[in-house]
DNA sequence: AATGAATGAGCCTTCATTCAT
DNA sequence: AATGAATGAAGGCTCATTCAT
């Protein structure tokens, strides 16, 4: 059996131990040789893979993001009305799969890696537009000129909770993060229901 | 030119070209030459001074905490009930002293840099605690036990802000800033006064 | 040209070109990049195969202490009586294979490193005690309680012919080297005979 | 008072650091920062009085070889025989002012100084040239035509004694260290007095 | 498909040395 | 007499990257 097939492997294999590797240091200053050692091959095959260092960091980056979108698409499924979508959008954002210790380090430094890097800012601004449409879809109905404002308060408070939670030493509780953003906008809703009336 | 006493001011240029450099190329993957050469002296003098890279860094995270904190204390003293020093808090954070382009880049270099250096998460630790204690201090009178959950909110928004707006590539709004966090604290308080009723 | 199994080929080249480079500088000051050209490759190979400058002086002493060694061992197969193999002994420390103007001048270097490095001094123990203890083998029967005195004077005595023939301009002669010692080892072994008689 | 003469006083004192500092780190790998601290001034004012490292070694080793040749220049004034000439020359050579583990340290440097160095060379040889016109001296008289053979054992196992005490660990003994020395002395001319009658 | 071999470029750091005061 | 200030030069080491096999 020839090896076919093993270009998917490899790559996948080589963007989690990225993944894993900036967990563990806390920095993007790892090396290939780091990276394909822990995805048990040797730095030149990464290369091949991948083209460059640069490049691995980008797929990586890509990889979290998409898989946060998975994660918001799927909890967006079991939602009906607006509020209910907004909560899903929210606890989607820090659902084990994106709030894991090691993939917050990443975000973290994906988050500095777009200050220099234009292919990182543009997957982030990506990112951002997405969450933005999401918000406001749905904020529209409920908060109308006010949406924007409120959108971008929550969008801000998401990061934060990241931010906030990778930086303590103890693991970071996903549950308790949410409920800070949850809170937010059900105090943005409340006012603008007892406002309304 | 006065060639005794050069200590301090070699310092003080040191750190405000490694704020400078981080700004401009929006990393912590700047040498010590760069550093020396946009303060003018030779990478050989800025060792002489600061003993190495790391340090160099460290003093300038030092420099931006200590121009932080003084802002919070001189916006502190204008203030005399719990709320308008709660509102002075949160505005300082987003004085033009600290809220200019460069600072926040640093800031957030800084902060993954806390990821991987004992030495620079001991510092941002005190910064936190200090904010902590800070808002505690006049929430407390206002919100009883919901306190400190207030807080946080509070201190993982100002710094979701600062995240934001150091990614947008227009020049940073620090009045927008503080306004989502002065909301926050407002909607929470008005809850307050309204359930306590 | 296999491009497989360099590694022993580039370690014994780097080994070489070091005793090479310090028996013409006479110094241990020598850069990585001096003995790597020498043995004609970039300095971050030597790096790669031996991991540090140290380790590269301490493989070439090892080597040297491995050549000396393999010397006697081959000298005293040919030896029967305790005097012949003492003389083999002796003879073996000034054979052209160790005694050449680069390998003397090395030794001495090695010695002198022993004085600061710990791993240096650990192989240079190894040697002594290689020498002490062929030596008193042979001596004891011969010497009885005299041995360990009789051992120490020949030990210091090859050390010290080193040193002098190390330093003259000229090249050196292991002939004569050898035949101080010699003179030395019989003077001891005659007084005894005629003290015991 | 002005600070006239100062000029013996700093260099005598530089010398007595060079000396120590080798003798304590084991190396001529030292700085002049190190040594000028040690002996309590400036580097700057260190490369004023020698003019540059080189000459600080120099100059250190120029004072150990005039110590040594006072030491045995006095104990030659006491004796009056050949034998007890020579005999004075060699416990001379071993005597406390010269036998101390930094002094012995800093010879050990020293010969390999002159191995690189021009004019360390020339200070060795004119010790060497020394230690043998006093040895042939009084060895001609006593062993005529052998004379020559006997000085350079004797010189070397001088030497070969400082080598080996040196390397030891535990504190150096002179007067083991004459005893070899003495030893090989006392077996020549004992020799040549039996083949003599 | 995979890797050992190899290197050029670059960075941190050290240090002897100079100079103005 | 003495030193702080300053630098150029150099060395060790790392690493992304390429290439031949």
């Amino acid at each position: 059996m020839p090896k076919l097939g093993m270009e998917p492997v490899r790559r996948a294999a080589l963007i989690d131990a990225t993944i894993a590797e900036i967990g563990q240091t806390g920095t993007l200053d790892i090396t290939v040789g780091q990276i394909a050692a822990r995805a048990g091959m040797s730095s030149a095959l990464a290369h091949h893979y991948f083209g460059g260092k640069d490049q691995i960091f980008l797929a990586a980056m890509r990889h979290t993001l998409r898989v946060y979108s998975a994660e918001t698409l799927s909890a967006l499924k079991g939602a009906e009305t607006p509020i209910a979508r907004l909560h899903a959008i929210i606890e989607s954002s820090f659902a084990p799969s994106n709030f894991r210790a090691e993939v917050i380090t990443s975000w973290l430094n994906f988050y500095v890696l777009a200050r220099s890097s234009d292919a990182a800012r543009r997957l982030l601004n990506i990112y951002h537009a997405r969450l933005r449409s999401n918000l406001l879809h749905d904020l529209r109905p409920l908060a109308g000129p006010q949406a924007p404002r409120i959108a971008a308060g929550i969008a801000a408070l998401i990061d934060g909770a990241y931010l906030h939670q990778g930086l303590g030493q103890s693991a970071p509780c996903g549950r308790t993060a949410a409920a800070h953003v949850t809170r937010l906008l059900d105090l943005e809703l409340a006012q603008i229901g007892s406002t309304a009336s």
